[in-house]
DNA sequence: AGAACGATTAACT
DNA sequence: GTTAATCGTTCTG
């Protein structure tokens, strides 16, 4: 018998995006196994919290354990979940799920793509899942969000994070090994 | 005020 | 592999 991995929305982005990897994460009944992971802090330059608090970031100086939803490149709408203690602008971007429930919401949501694709990327989970602004600083904890941790721990793969300019290097980009879902092979 | 830039994706060569 | 789409935020003058 192993115990569950909580999920700690108290510590560091970097330690709840690790933990992520393996949890059930549904919107309104539709979703699956989180497989990839981003962190983001406010002491990291590639974060939007890196500047401080503004109108589009707040919900990441907001409490722990709620959601922060972006908007981006003009189109794509990407889910984080927010960590450390209020105020301090710490997030978890949730980049690809392997779809385990509400296939058929996620199908039309998404269009004609191979269930493959359903979820692999930030904005794609974010369609398929039905993300909206609306969705932009509510608790994680109660409806229309479910959060189930990881029943083992999982066998975690990590790498440099992806689409970003500043602190490339940073390995802070997390993945379930061997999953087929994500967003990009690890090297 | 105007230009440049994204925590991206889909389509195309 | 490359590139267009698309729009709010951020940088520059």
């Amino acid at each position: 018998m192993v115990a569950p991995a909580a999920l700690d929305f108290q510590g560091s982005s970097v330690d709840l995006a690790r933990a992520l990897i393996g949890a059930v994460l549904l919107v309104d009944g539709v979703g699956g196994r989180i497989v990839e992971t981003e962190a983001y802090d406010a002491e990291d330059p590639a974060s939007h919290s890196h500047r401080g608090p503004d109108a589009r970031n707040a919900s990441m100086f907001g409490p722990p354990g709620h959601a922060y939803v972006y908007r981006s490149y003009g189109i794509h709408w990407c889910l984080n979940l927010v960590c450390r203690e209020a105020g301090h602008g710490a997030g978890v971007l949730i980049r690809a799920l392997e779809p385990t429930e509400g296939l058929d919401r996620m199908r039309t949501r998404r269009g004609p793509v191979v269930d493959l694709l359903l979820c692999a990327g930030p904005g794609r989970v974010g369609q398929a899942l039905g993300i909206t602004p609306a969705h932009d600083g509510l608790p994680l904890d109660r409806a229309p969000f479910e959060l189930r941790p990881a029943a083992l721990r999982a066998d975690v793969v990590v790498g440099p994070r992806i689409g970003i300019s500043k602190a490339q290097e940073m390995p802070w980009r997390f993945g379930l090994r061997g999953s087929r879902f994500v967003s990009r092979r690890f090297p």
